[in-house]
RNA sequence: GCCUCGGUAGCUCAGUUGGAUAGAGCAACUGCCUUCUAAGCAGUAGGCCAUGGGUUCGAAUCCCGUCCGGGGUACCA
């Protein structure tokens, strides 16, 4: 799947390319792959629809590329109903499809609910992504927020590609990091709860795990002072040491710090629940290391009496990755306790043993790239035969105009914050264009929350996720330009005229008259809307909701030349208007379909 | 040091089987609302595609070197 394969184009060019095949073999006697036949859009300066490059056969035709380039036309021509005109520039034959042609497009488009999507069937293959994986010692900030988007649109994406998904989430409910916040809690908490105190709980959690951090980086100076090497300062606090008689609790199972765990915990999850709400995402299955890490930690153990594994004096195991080029990696602490690795070990045994995956995709940052190539060497040394399948998507990070994030030093954009914040922005935008009037409180409200969840999201999700992004507030919050907001408004507008058509009993024909003629802007539409299909499968095998994003904002930016230039309702011939009735609409269908795929809604006003 | 990803307009980003004169948005400047929503449209200006070689009819794109930056690199997750 991620290995690139061909597109399936659109039908005019197979039937080109095969054709094109054919006049090489009857023009130069020459034999040829239709894998040589380049074909492509043809550049807006030029007249024509696609064009074919013709060096690669000049050495068949041994003539000039003009020559060539104009024997192939006119056998197209000749041989291709669809092909009404071809014309020469240098080595490239620019091809005239007839709007007849176009016309069908069209005709197929507007008639499809789900035009572009492919069918999910029992037969369908599956396909688990892991998504979102939070600590429980924190709330969400932008960081997650990147992550849960492409996670949640990436899963939009292989159901529009015909996969069953199963969106799954591991909470790293567990470790050294939620009994930081548990040990400042007992100690400055003085009973403190979200419902005594009016703060959501992951914030609650997450300002105990600051007040830890300060506290112990009070002692760890004080420590210093009094003469202590850093490292030992480190580990001699005396906060650091409750954390860790915390932790050796925890994994005691000591009812007491169980009660709290679970107390706090809970906390976090409501909160959590809440901003994934906002945020629109959600997931099938829920995994927590707090379960998983004890399976992780049979097998490795397994891995080490069947000799995979290897231990040190000190008790620590170990992996020995020497042969796979890469160094040896710890699987169990010296004191038996498991590390990262060993609950995703466990992790990935358990979601095979749960579904039949046929692959499974971990939505997780760049920083872990060797984590992953790791775990997928671990899990097939262990015998697992998908553990060479697992598909590491690695995406970015978000960093700030004045660098990176750091929880620590305050410098992190909280997701919460974020959302509202933007939604206030909208609300700003919106009453100041006075465009909702009419609207109920709670209607304008939704309309709010959408515009300024369209802007974050389409934001994000526009570059490609591979790349590192700046995020910088004051720019994203614009609802100018290349923006998910201005999709939005086109998509409003297009709904709007069509509200109007409706009022004035103008209903939309979807028999088009195929004798019509058509207007360049009108062709030129029609022909992205003709892509749409072939984006979608790209976008599910590069795994890249950009790719959509890119493509509606293009789409978006014709329509927009189009509305300018041309009258749609004004328009006298009511063949004519018919045909744009249906362009809007379809284009206004593409917008929506596509913006799904990304995880955002669309208004019908704004 | 080693591994890995990146460097395209002042800023944020497109540009994927190598193709024609490298594209958008923001910011700046200029026009367009008695006409279907101006969150729009049109225009001006802005580029040695980090850099040096190579491959070929043709390179932002492929290969090698160099510089700069991010991330990782044996008991954090």
């Amino acid at each position: 799947m991620r290995h690139k394969t061909k597109q399936v184009k659109m039908s005019i060019e197979l039937i080109i390319r095969d054709k094109v095949v054919e006049a090489v073999e009857k023009l130069y006697g020459q034999t040829v792959d239709s894998s040589l036949v380049q074909l492509q859009n043809t550049r807006k300066e030029f007249e024509g629809d696609l064009t074919v490059v013709v060096f690669p056969f000049l050495r068949m035709s041994k003539k000039s590329p003009e020559q060539t380039a104009s024997d192939l036309g006119k056998f197209l021509q000749d041989h291709v109903a669809e092909i009404s005109r071809f014309n020469v520039v240098k080595g490239f034959l620019n091809l005239v499809i007839s709007s007849s042609y176009w016309l069908n497009v069209l005709n197929d488009a507007v008639r499809q609910e789900t035009y572009g999507y492919k069918q999910v069937t029992p037969e369908s293959k599956l396909v688990m992504v892991e998504y979102s994986s939070p600590n429980t010692n924190k709330p969400l900030h932008l960081g997650h927020i990147r992550n849960n988007l492409l996670g949640f649109s990436l899963c939009e994406i292989l159901k529009a590609n015909g996969y069953k998904v199963v969106k799954t989430n591991i909470v790293n409910d567990r470790g050294i990091h939620i009994c930081k916040s548990m040990v400042a809690w007992l100690k400055w908490g003085n009973g403190q709860t979200p419902e005594s105190s009016g703060i959501k709980g992951d914030h609650l959690v997450g300002d105990y795990y600051v007040k830890f951090d300060q506290e112990y980086r009070k002692e760890i100076a004080e420590l210093v002072e009094k003469g202590l090497p850093k490292e030992e300062a480190e580990q001699q606090a005396p906060s650091m040491q409750a954390a860790r008689e915390m932790l050796r609790k925890w994994e005691a199972k000591d009812p007491e710090t169980i009660e709290l765990w679970r107390t706090m915990n809970q906390w976090v999850y409501d909160g959590f629940d809440v901003t994934y709400r906002e945020l629109g995402v959600d997931f099938d299955k829920i995994y927590y290391e707090s379960e998983t890490y004890l399976y992780g930690k049979e097998e490795v153990l397994r891995g080490l009496r069947e000799g995979i594994f290897y231990q040190k004096d000190d008790g620590s195991v170990w992996a020995d990755l020497t042969g796979e080029g890469l160094d040896h990696k710890i699987l169990l602490r010296s004191d038996g306790t498991s590390v990262y690795m060993t609950q995703d070990i466990g992790t990935a045994k358990e979601r095979f043993n749960d579904y039949k995956i046929d692959k499974m995709i971990y939505v997780v940052g760049n920083e872990q790239n060797y984590h992953f190539q790791v775990l997928s060497i671990l899990l097939d040394k262990l015998g697992f035969e998908f553990g060479k399948g697992l598909h590491h998507f690695s995406y970015g990070m978000v960093e700030l105009p004045n660098g990176k994030m750091k929880s620590r030093e305050g410098t992190v954009v909280d997701a919460d914050d974020l959302m509202a914040e933007m939604v206030e922005v909208a609300r700003k935008t919106s009453e100041e264009l006075g465009k909702l009037e009419g609207y109920t409180e709670e209607q304008a409200r939704e309309t709010y929350k959408m515009i300024a969840l369209g802007a974050l999201k389409y934001f994000i999700l526009k570059v490609d996720p591979k790349k590192n992004m700046l995020f910088n507030p004051e720019e994203s919050i614009d609802f100018n330009g290349n923006t998910g907001s201005f999709i939005q408004y086109t998509h409003a507008r297009i709904k709007s005229v069509l509200r109007k058509a409706a009022d004035k009993g103008i209903s939309v024909d979807y028999n088009l008259d195929q004798g019509i003629a058509v207007e360049g802007k009108e062709q030129e539409l029609i022909k992205k809307i003709s892509l749409f299909p072939d984006v979608v499968s790209e976008a599910g095998e590069m795994y890249s909701p950009a790719v959509i994003a890119n493509y509606v904002y293009d789409l978006v930016k014709e329509f927009n030349q189009f509305y300018h230039d041309f009258s749609i309702l004004g328009e006298e011939d009511p063949g004519k208007r018919n045909l744009r009735l249906i362009l809007a609409e379809t284009v206004g269908k593409v917008i929506k379909l596509g913006m799904k795929l990304l995880g955002v809604d669309v208004p019908e006003r704004m």
